[in-house]
DNA sequence: CAGAATGATAACATATTAGTTATCATTCTG
DNA sequence: CAGAATGATAACTAATATGTTATCATTCTG
């Protein structure tokens, strides 16, 4: 049994997660990511995001590293001044996600 | 002072409400609404949607009522049976939102 | 009409997020 | 080097969402 200790390794564990579970996991590694790379590419800390979000430094730091699932009123506040905000979208029907 | 009762109240207010908060607003209301005519579409009952989703029905009556904020991964699980997930976009810049 | 199905909600327990405060190691920067 | 800034995290409290179970009024349906 394969030890699971990063994110990575939980990624790897197919075998266990179901589509749905996938697919919030995909969601959440993209929104983070995007999230991330918005705020360092305005060049703000963590504390700059912060103050503009009225979202405390440490509930951002825990998002960042995937330490907890935010609530969608938390994520938009902290996105709406990166510039974004979040959609409802159809899924994407791949072969890959017909089955289940 | 206007009394505010009715959810339609609340959005009606728009004195006291940040742009960010009037967003979050607008994305729960276009949310549920979605949520709500795709569970129907469908022919779901709520106690179907929690068979299918997970989460359990008095989670869905609140949400759909707007009694709650859902987490992301709450959503996710509900959104997915109904074909639907959630996307992260550029704030459209209108004239209205560049202000603040 | 009688019973099933449905949506809403109450009440409480449990789980999880976010706030709060503080600190630490590390990296910038003067 | 010295100090500031930064990201991470610990420890705890407060707030909130969800689970659980049950019930109620209302609407379907036979």
């Amino acid at each position: 049994m394969k030890e699971i200790n990063t994110f990575s390794d939980y990624l790897s564990d197919t075998t266990r997660v179901s589509t749905t579970e996938r697919e919030k996991i995909n969601f959440e590694v993209e929104l983070i990511g995007k999230m991330i790379e918005a705020r360092e590419k305005k060049g703000l800390s963590q504390r700059d995001l912060a103050k503009l979000s009225g979202v405390k430094q440490p509930a951002i730091a825990r998002m960042e590293n995937l330490k907890a699932t935010p609530q969608i009123d938390t994520l938009l506040k902290i996105l709406a001044p990166l510039g974004y905000t979040l959609s409802i979208t159809p899924i994407k029907d791949t072969a890959a996600s017909n089955g289940q």
